[in-house]
DNA sequence: GCATAATCCTAACAGTCGTTAGTATTATGC
DNA sequence: GCATAATACTAACGACTGTTAGGATTATGC
């Protein structure tokens, strides 16, 4: 069997892959099986082990692809040159939003289950997230220095960014609400608050 | 042995208690055995046995603690007459920040572990939680009746508000910034964004 | 100091876990 | 259709899980 384009392999890795991400955010990864997951694929749990190496691997795929992901749109804006820090900070807020509406188990899996990463992905895992906020930090700074950011101590700014997308885990889908209509909801109390423009409390 | 005021039994159940939530945080809750919070608190596995009933108890007692905290808080300020809507909105965040800065383990499990509840444990948590949730929305409601607060979809602003204060699990509290000038960071970003006020960019 | 209740221990239970060995089955390339 | 590689199965492994039984130890109230 000479692998004819490695199709049929990958499709079969990936339908577990799809599975165990499925299962690890609905579960959480210590409470899924391996038995679970090869359930939901339609085959014995031993029979996994012809695609994949361990359950680790799983969870190790699901954390490093999506904080690559995030890396590699962070370079994108960094190198956008036409932007003020502000535009490029509200680029990667509208990403960080459709990531968490269109592979919600994905991001869910990789926020709230890598500390089950074992070592050394673990660290690795958790010291790029550190370098993550680091960069968007610096891009805060950017903005107070060019104005188009309110001058206060970037760091709970960048908290506020990072946790903004978070609500999304709640929101009810099948509502009143679209995801275009979310997403610019979440955008406009990032760059503005609750408080009207006309009124004067500022401070 | 007529309990001499229930002290020494309850010192006990707390320390167990206190063990099992720090370990509940750190691990998961799945991954914490009733061994390690055994050998945390001093004593075999077995002896824990005769303080509380089950390992699904410690997490009951966590989450539906943490959960009634919340909505006690919540009924002084709906009840604050007083206040307008966006000081009630203000007053409930900062003690929401407050309470992710002292009792973080504790607000960590009711938020990440709380799936982990049996039924109909996990039903309750879940509706209370969504309770929670509509009454928030509706303060906002007043608060855009009345004019404190920018008048857009208050649902996006209710899960931002939700939100905020998750970036408090990434705090490095050692570092430059103390717990109040967080709170007022945050605070701040709530309620006025990042926008400069001088700037006309809204909408 | 005796009766008793609280608390601890050891040992073990039935079940589940991720994983491996060994083998049977299926599909491919020639 | 034969050789071979891929993939499936069954059976089982040792380790670990939350919990219980039963007995030993300790502290209390009188």
């Amino acid at each position: 069997m000479k692998r004819p384009g490695n199709q049929k392999i990958n499709l079969r890795k990936e339908e577990i892959y799809r599975a165990a991400t499925r299962l690890f955010r609905e579960k959480g990864y210590n409470a899924t099986g391996m038995r679970d997951i090869a359930l939901e694929v339609g085959v014995e749990a031993a029979s996994l082990y012809n695609h994949i190496r361990s359950k680790a691997e799983l969870l190790q795929q699901c954390c490093f692809q999506m904080a690559g992901n995030f890396s590699r749109q962070l370079n994108e804006q960094e190198e956008h040159l036409g932007f003020t820090a502000r535009q490029k900070l509200e680029s990667i807020l509208r990403y960080h939003i459709q990531v968490w509406i269109l592979q919600l188990d994905e991001v869910l899996v990789a926020t709230h289950e890598s500390k089950y990463l074992e070592e050394p992905w673990l660290s690795e895992f958790m010291q790029e997230r550190r370098k993550y906020m680091r960069r968007i930090e610096k891009i805060i700074r950017e903005g107070m220095e060019e104005g188009t950011i309110r001058n206060t101590d970037p760091y709970p700014i960048m908290l506020t960014f990072m946790s903004t997308v978070r609500g999304i885990e709640f929101w009810h889908r099948k509502k009143d609400l679209s995801a275009k209509a979310l997403e610019n909801g979440l955008v406009d109390m990032m760059l503005n608050g609750l408080i009207p423009p006309h009124t004067n409390h500022r401070g």
